[in-house]
DNA sequence: CACAACTACATTGTGCACAATATAATTGCG
DNA sequence: CGCAATTATATTGTGCACAATGTAGTTGTG
């Protein structure tokens, strides 16, 4: 019970380290998890969006995680390597990549879908208080990119 | 005021992907910020650590941030080729690098201390909603951790 | 049709993040 | 003292994350 917390007291008093090491502490957390599936986290993210809505394009699966395609091109080649999915230039257009769930890639939704239960299990937090946090989280989010987009186009 | 969100639905009701995603998105904001000083987001925390206390170890620093040697020591030999910092051997324990803000180091405190504030602007979010946000990604990363940390030793 | 502007991905380079390993200094124990 | 265990950092290798750039394929305009 006795949390021995080594952090200079002006970092535990900032909210984006907060923010910050509470998700690295959390993606180390499931680590051991998805080890025993062959995945990291960011490619659990990839997996768990096309369980949801299977040949997604590389570009909105960039959209759905908010990362951009030098992240999301490597991380999908691997998956490719992997057996998991395939990427197919498939639609009119040819500069469309879409990702698909391969049979072994669908497999591993049951075991994945576990994976998210265990936080509620290592939180010490309610169900209310996980999606409170959560919904704060996501609200936290949306504003912050608003200022960050660069006014990229005057709607003229 | 319209949040155009492309994220999979089911990725918007993880609370792990909400704390992922909410982090990189506080660092994205911060990033034009620390780009006039110079510095990176893990970077700007090892200074504020400093700020805080100087002349901590290597090791002391991967405690308070939660990052190990393999992250902490060339972040570290950056920000000493920046200029910000030494590292020098000067305890008895010859094994121990100690790390020192350099005056230029120590000049980019009041600067540094003020960009977390832009937060809080960005946030639309009140002080108090973001304390008390603060104070359950603390308590959750506390708990989370002791789940992690491999039974390192029976205290006998 | 020609061709410039645009779009979707991919590639390159830098800097984390972490596991595994290496190296050197220190401590403990016979 | 001698030497095995321990400790403090550093190094290596893999995989994100993101900026900047490159490259096809597509669209719009004259």
């Amino acid at each position: 019970m006795v949390v021995d917390v080594n952090e200079e007291p002006r970092l535990r008093e900032m909210a984006c380290f907060a923010l910050y090491s509470a998700s690295r502490a959390v993606i180390g957390f499931y680590r051991p998890l998805l080890d025993r599936l062959g995945l990291t986290y960011p490619q659990f993210l990839v997996l768990m969006a096309l369980w949801d809505s299977d040949g997604l394009a590389v570009g909105e699966l960039g959209e759905s995680l908010h990362l951009d395609s030098g992240t999301v091109s490597p991380l999908v080649k691997r998956l490719e390597t992997a057996g998991l999915v395939e990427r197919r230039r498939e639609s009119g257009d040819e500069r469309r990549v879409t990702v698909h769930l391969t049979e072994a890639g669908a497999a591993l939704e049951e075991e994945g879908c576990e994976i998210p239960l265990a936080i509620g299990r290592a939180s010490k937090m309610s169900i209310e208080e996980i999606n409170g946090l959560r919904d704060q989280l996501n609200r936290l989010a949306d504003s912050v990119r608003e200022h960050i987009d660069p006014p990229k186009k005057e709607t003229p």
